[in-house]
DNA sequence: GCTTTATTAGTTAGTATTAACTAACTTTGT
DNA sequence: ACAAAGTTAGTTAATACTAACTAATAAAGC
């Protein structure tokens, strides 16, 4: 296994700590009271605080990764895929909004070179996934050609984050899933053949 | 004036810092040291470091607004306005890019509600605007009617904050003009009645 | 079977460093 | 003369991390 059991509830502790209140949340302190044991049995787990934070985003990276990939492998259209992919997320994310901050977290890791480029690889991969996704629903015809499949998946993508960032600011105040289901209407109308 | 000389250096600096390494740069010792004065000095052009985050925010606002509001006064078409915008925005972007930091800063202030009301507040004053201009395109007859203006407005935000994002956990090793032109030549497509 | 030896996972009590901010004093410009 | 703008030298609080130690459990040797 990638993480031991105690590893995984550091993982759970700091992901409700930064869903909370941000990355700045994520002291050892209040990680080591929100587990309920000393900030030095921290590093009995971790050697230090970043390989913490990469651990979570490997985590929740790998998390994702399967369910979508299970969603790419029905044989569906791509069309139907995407529609699938987009209610999963937006489900996800509003049962469980601690992670939306891990996994949008790009703009908190700037002054590490090492996060940030851990970042940039989750997304350019995330992005690699969709335009995959958006290339066989070109073939299959159910996805417009006239628009290239990277440009499709920075639209989809970026409609899709800035949705979630909207509710976030907002205090979670509206209904996710509701103006997902209004997202994807208009989406569906601007990807379709 | 909104701002004193003074206060207008202190901003530029700050500008600086945060665009070279991001909102953990901006601390009172850097900054004091930027502008080349102490620290304590800070403190006789503003209250705290709080609002001087706040009055970058605002400068910026102001700043982009202005420029926003010169081009919808065009008496163009709302397709053709939008296209003036995003390149008005991805040049803006490329020749300065610390402004990126500062305006897509939406993560880095979650630990401060006053701070991330003012930003989400930011945020909803531009959607307004683009979908002011995305209205008046519909009744020009340039953009689609079948989708409505709130929903076409967070395709065209988010598909271009994407592009950002992208360029700037790059390293910026892209031409950001160029792949602005690719998108919009997508985003055109789909707008365009 | 039972003692010796390691290991695991925790503790307490610190460290050095850095952050934002302040009080008291000095210089400068009008 | 005096207010504005600067300085020096601090304060307080927080941070990530470490040293030294311990109880409980597991492994090894005879």
């Amino acid at each position: 296994m990638k993480f031991t059991n105690r590893q995984l509830d550091i993982i759970q502790a700091a992901t409700k700590l930064i869903g909370e209140k941000g990355i700045q949340n994520l002291t050892t302190k209040n990680l080591a009271a929100e587990i309920g044991f000393s900030e030095a049995a921290l590093y009995r787990h971790f050697k230090n605080k970043n390989v913490i934070i990469s651990s979570i985003l490997e985590y929740y990276k790998d998390e994702i990764k399967d369910v979508m990939f299970g969603i790419i492998q029905d044989s569906t259209t791509g069309i139907l895929k995407l529609e699938k992919i987009i209610e999963f997320l937006f489900n996800r994310f509003s049962s469980n909004p601690a992670i939306i901050m891990i996994v949008f977290a790009e703009t908190s890791f700037q002054n590490d070179i090492q996060l940030s480029e851990q970042v940039h690889s989750i997304l350019k991969q995330k992005k690699m996934v969709f335009e995959q996704v958006i290339l066989k629903g070109q073939n299959d015809g159910s996805i417009r050609m006239d628009i290239q499949k990277e440009q499709l998946a920075t639209i989809f993508m970026g409609s899709l984050r800035l949705t979630v960032l909207r509710w976030r600011l907002s205090n979670m105040n509206f209904d996710l899933n509701k103006e997902g289901d209004i997202l994807w209407s208009a989406l569906a109308k601007v990807f379709i053949k």
